[in-house]
DNA sequence: ATCTTTATTGAGTGATTACTCAATCGACAC
DNA sequence: GTGTCGATTGAGTAATCACTCAATAAAGAT
């Protein structure tokens, strides 16, 4: 019976413990010790699993990029027109930060933290951006059906447009339906601008 | 003569060099002793004017308010129509952002921080938004010219928008007359987005 | 059963931290 | 000159940190 359980189930409490940390004090505020007692794990078994705090930080972050684009790959819709696939896309990104909210919220303190500076190749992809968004605004841009800009700002404006909504919907407290509501009248308000402008 | 220098220089001397340092190496990453000596100050006088490095960062984050708002004023167009009051809001605010990367910079890291959800009544106001931006949203939304949307999301959706343009130009490195092109061109699009399709 | 390899432990270490405080300094009043 | 009071200093302190390591346990392999 080989079950994953002993050895990763450890490594897993560690990050699980550290995310959980690091969002409520900070990266230099958690020390290794917490890390590790939380985790339920003696302090040395941490340094086992990640020779220092920096590489488990950047383990997490790129953990956390992984569920991200398995979540949108799951629920992904290729075979549908590209406004099916973008509502899509956009729709279960709000789902995921809003089920994920630790996990959410530590890539933006990631984002704006010194180590996301100094990251280049250590992780393995920058940004929550995945291949799907950029496949997707490339298609949209090939067929015209965007306005035509650079698909680094619609990249850029995509992403803010998602934490916008993300820390709009934290603030309020709407039941699920009315969330989704909202969630659908943003990309309704999205899609249009960066739509051309259709005839009537 | 009475020159404000000798007291005022070295608070202030104070909140610059941790405004470097803070965006470079992070809060808990750098010691008050650094953010002392790179000030030109003793370490024992960083704790004259500030209690504690806590009492620092959060007079940081409302010194950059203040200056935020103040720009803005200084460059507010009050007697001209909604549209052109909130193109100006909205090109001002990020050349504020690319003026000052630092304290822009600061901000963001400081909203996705454990501080920002502690502050509560210890900071004058929550995030960037000056009270020009609230009074001309409710502005375009009582004369109708804003789809009728909830102000917050308004307001949510702007600031995001303008990390979003703040993050695009950063990464690229256009020069200042493209860069203005770039910035009407997403002012363009941000003022679609909220406003009634007008008939033609 | 023996050997090898890996997982786990927690006390220990040297460095670093935020903050204190008694001692000076400097400016101004009288 | 004497006194007063805030500004400034930097050595000192108690606490905390990331990381090490020698010892032990567990798990396979042969």
């Amino acid at each position: 019976m080989i079950t994953q359980s002993t050895p990763f189930d450890k490594q897993e409490a560690i990050l699980s413990a550290a995310l959980r940390l690091f969002v409520e004090y900070g990266f230099h505020g958690t020390p290794t010790s917490k890390i590790a007692s939380e985790a339920g794990v003696a302090h040395g078994t941490l340094f086992h699993y990640f020779k220092t705090k920096d590489e488990l930080v950047i383990t997490l972050y790129n953990s956390i990029n992984a569920n991200f684009r398995a979540y949108l790959s799951e629920n992904a819709t290729p075979a549908t027109s590209i406004k099916d696939r973008f509502k899509n896309l956009f729709y279960y990104s709000v789902q995921w930060s809003l089920q994920y909210k630790n996990e959410f919220y530590f890539t933006q303190q990631f984002h704006f933290s010194p180590h996301f500076k100094q990251l280049g190749t250590e992780a393995e992809e920058m940004g929550q951006q995945s291949y799907l968004h950029r496949a997707l605004y490339t298609e949209a841009l090939q067929t015209n059906i965007f306005k035509p800009l650079p698909i680094e700002l619609i990249t850029s404006l995509c992403m803010s447009q998602l934490v916008g909504t993300y820390e709009y919907l934290i603030n309020t407290n709407f039941p699920d339906d009315k969330q989704d509501e909202v969630i659908d009248k943003i990309i309704e308000l999205t899609w249009a601008m960066f739509t051309q402008p259709e005839a009537i």
